[in-house]
DNA sequence: CCTTTCACATACCGTTGGTATGTGAGGGTA
DNA sequence: TACCCTCACATACCAACGGTATGTGAAAGG
């Protein structure tokens, strides 16, 4: 009684589950997270993990989506910061890189994602979260002249490919060159768009 | 006695795993794939595929391993029929978009594999099977002046993440014209290294 | 022919994801 | 305030799976 009712003390128990399983899946990994870990961890048992969620893949699921949209924010806060429909685009593409280099973004959303979820239900939820900003950048680039007309769904694939595994790999590195060099690599790639 | 002795017969049963395992992967994915299910398709038990491999993850690992030398072998095979460098690292990517739609390689190499070996070991088998050729490619056009100099680390992970990608996408579209679209806009992006 | 080895088969175990059922504290109603 | 229904869990349980320990019969070696 001593705070809110039911709902306040639920919520309570579901945010509780979303952080310790978080946490586990970035460190372990899914394969290696056993429920019995989390709802310890979380302080409750199953029976609250499966009243609130349909399951492990389910409950996985709702962990990936709050990360991709932590990273969607933070993305789309860099890029808007940038006038220049142009510097949107480099803007937010870089601060993709940075925020994929995250060990639980890494972990869950760019090596456990689509093998949980499947390709195709990863690729939906990365759509709606960040791929599509950058397909209409590219898409307002291309409308402005700034960059060939084309179909934009092939080279928003290439460039959120590209960035996917140059975050993996940058967050395996131990040079602090190798963040500059891709930068760099990837402004040349980007830069190559803006000619006819 | 009909055959050849154990080593023959062993050499059979091991084959039969791997195919066995390799089909059940790749349709199923490997968190639903049962053990029991590949050795009764293999027409042997869980003895034999423990005698021949260290559990279910070492099974996957080799299936892995077969599938990657299948689709370098694809790829240098293209790409050694050019006679120009520059060529031949076209023709190798776009044998790579190729390779990369067959639903084997899709769920086992790409979407399986880095979840299951994790993302370090995924790639130490990538890089021998293929990205290693990518970089010696790379090096090549490098030091002969076709490409400006930079670090080629970098480039070869932007590059081959987003063959990855965009391979896993086409994979999915029945649009046909994505695949030359898809062509289009990797090669343009090849181009754009050419400049200084 | 005898023995050893090897390539499996059989039987079994612990753990894990998932389910079915119990229960006690809200919280609306009279 | 007495009642009672609902909801948010806890408890107890199960089937299935990965993994292991042990048995076995045929092939190689002497």
């Amino acid at each position: 009684m001593r705070d809110g009712g039911r709902a306040r003390q639920r919520e309570q128990t579901r945010q509780a589950l979303l952080r310790e399983g978080r946490r586990l899946f970035a460190t372990l990994g899914y394969g290696a997270v056993g429920l019995s870990e989390v709802v310890r961890a979380a302080g409750v048992t199953k029976g609250a993990l499966y009243h609130h969620f349909d399951g492990k893949a389910a409950l996985f699921r709702a962990v990936l989506e709050q990360v991709q949209e932590e990273v969607a924010e933070e993305v789309a806060a860099t890029a808007d910061a940038q006038d220049d429909p142009w510097a949107r685009l480099v803007a937010g593409c870089q601060a993709f890189l940075n925020a994929g280099t995250a060990p639980d973004v890494r972990q869950i959303m760019l090596v456990d994602g689509p093998a949980v979820l499947g390709w195709a239900e990863w690729r939906a939820l990365d759509e709606a979260a960040s791929a599509r900003h950058l397909a209409e950048a590219l898409t307002a680039l291309i409308d402005a002249g700034t960059i060939a007309r084309q179909p934009v769904a092939p080279l928003t694939h290439l460039l959120s490919g590209a960035m996917n595994e140059a975050a993996l790999w940058l967050a395996g590195s131990e040079d602090p060159e190798d963040l500059a060099a891709t930068r760099a690599a990837l402004s040349r790639m980007l830069e190559s768009l803006r000619a006819a």
